[in-house]
DNA sequence: TCGTTTTCAGAAAACGTTTACATAAACGGG
DNA sequence: CCCGTTTATGTAAACGTTTTCTGAAAACGA
């Protein structure tokens, strides 16, 4: 490309990033050339040179996620804005997969990684928090070197439990998952302020436990039903297992909202699509992403960010 | 590092690689000083060097699509068994987006591409197919330069018709998407042979369109309802499409299977979630990400794959 | 013991850029 | 006309690897 330009290598590169003076003529040579050989420039070298490469990672945990969709949109959103471009890399929650992701940065590939969700320890999270720039969002493990945003979802538990007490609900089943995530934590313990924050005894055997999906809850839920407890609500912390619950009270004859009032979490589009449409609570996605991916710029430049926490908003429709 | 084990960067790459002899005692000392350095060689140079990532892209539009997410668990299983990892790009049909990832594959920053759909033209396809190795995922473009793996989405379209047909419906209502893409064309052309195989005229009034989404779908099937045109069947192009549908016609009064027939398209999650279970017309998502992968790196070993028809299955459920 | 092979490890080139430095030509002011 | 400054370009180092060559030492075989 040079020789054929019949120019340096230097030249070249001061012609295609407009950097350094160059003659009119020479540049045009240099374009003429590029265009005829449809030369582009290597961005390993381009890369390894200047010690950057302005890509950052976006790991989750599955595509499938929803919810992870919208976040994802808002971390684009402000990285191109900034001149960055992202690389999405679902892990299914593999280690390996993990592990594989997390040493693109470590070797340099790309700049950060923001972790929407992963299977590491505090310990870890140290680990790769020290070796290069990395923020988490909504999920997060609490060290003190990893910064993160998030939602306060105890507080967000806490007001969708108190919204179905407060219309006069006393037995209200929990449908979690029995994973270690920080939500799965937050939501129970808001689950168990709220209710004791109204008089109302805690009861172990109130609380089902499925996989974020609408078939593990209805089972969950048809099995509670064998057991002929009684209940009139049912706070659930995703909005598929939301909708499974409802579809197994209503197989058993109850009526939804009026025998049973339902509440979900996170505002997907299954929640108005569903008959009948479901009440949740919302959390801000967009600005999340955005948040996590200037968090991180910030990272990128030697700074420590501080945590953020976001408004998390409860949406009524037909279900409660 | 080199130094700090008393060895060449040469040895240190002999290790780290397990490649070419090197005595137990250096090896040792090798690995024991990247251990207490937590070294970790950088891929750039290392990519650099060897003209290849082992990176492939995956680009689609958008994350939210969750059909998309089980193609591409299909290409990551087949390309991690290969040794290569794989990076998503969403590129919610911006063309500077497009251009951007294309661009990462063009200069080097991956082996190739995978794209399950694009806003290229059939110009702009052949362009980059003889400038780095794709292929193309579910959404094809017909060059003879960028092989694709699809299903037959005329046929899959004639079936779902004429299922509809045979259980005796005369009036069917197409929904779809007023885009370019192979798949709406096909599927349109599917509904209207059936239609004309079994001499029932073709109307253009029953046609609808919107943007794959449920509450486009609603919208357009609202409308048609004001025509009062009789109608007792939908097929659909997407899974949520058929879901507004079945919510616009029961809100007019109208029973899902009895009066109107629906089936979608997709056999997304919510075909079962929703109440009646939707009946569609299934892809082999696994399957087909494996294969586009299989002929990724077919071409990337500069052989030319034959493109790739996989079956598609009617799947009957309750609203039909 | 002496040649021959094998084992080990370093030196240096190569990958494709950017960029600090050098230098030659053009220029302008006195 | 001379000298300092600017402009335009090339040279070469640097980025961090891998890999080819090369050579020294060790092992081996007769």
């Amino acid at each position: 490309m040079a020789k054929y330009a019949n120019v340096s290598v230097a030249t070249v590169s001061r012609v295609l990033n407009g950097t350094g003076a160059v003659a009119d003529q020479t540049k045009k040579a240099v374009l003429a050339a590029a265009q005829k050989l449809g030369y582009s420039p290597n961005l390993l070298g381009k890369n390894l040179r200047q010690k950057q490469t302005r890509v950052i990672l976006v790991m989750l945990s599955s595509l499938a996620n929803t919810f992870c969709s919208k976040v994802v949109h808002g971390i684009e959103k402000e990285a191109v804005k900034n001149g960055y471009n992202i690389m999405i890399c679902a892990t299914e929650d593999s280690r390996k997969s993990e592990e594989t992701y997390l040493n693109f940065v470590r070797n340099k590939m790309a700049d950060g990684i923001i972790i929407l969700n992963s299977t590491l320890t505090e310990e870890e999270m140290k680990e790769i928090s020290s070796a290069f720039p990395v923020v988490q969002c909504s999920e997060y493990v609490d060290t003190q070197t990893t910064p993160y945003v998030s939602i306060d979802n105890r507080a967000a538990a806490y007001d969708a439990v108190s919204c179905l007490i407060h219309s006069g609900r006393k037995k209200i089943v929990y449908i979690g998952v029995a994973n270690d995530l920080i939500s799965s934590r937050l939501r129970l313990e808001g689950y168990r302020k709220a209710l004791e924050d109204n008089g109302i005894a805690f009861d172990e055997s109130m609380l089902l436990f499925g996989n974020y999906g609408y078939r593990s809850a209805m089972r969950a839920v048809n099995n509670f039903l064998k057991k002929n407890i009684f209940f009139d609500a049912v706070f659930a912390i995703s909005d598929r297992m939301a909708a499974g619950a409802i579809s197994a009270v209503r197989q058993s004859g109850r009526r939804i909202p009026d025998d049973v009032s339902v509440i979900g979490f996170d505002n997907t589009d299954i929640t108005y699509m569903f008959e009948p449409a479901i009440s949740t609570v919302a959390q801000p996605q967009n600005e999340m992403g955005e948040a996590a991916f200037r968090m991180l710029l910030s990272r990128m430049q030697e700074e420590m960010p501080k945590n953020i926490i976001l408004d998390h908003k409860l949406i009524l429709r037909n279900s409660n």
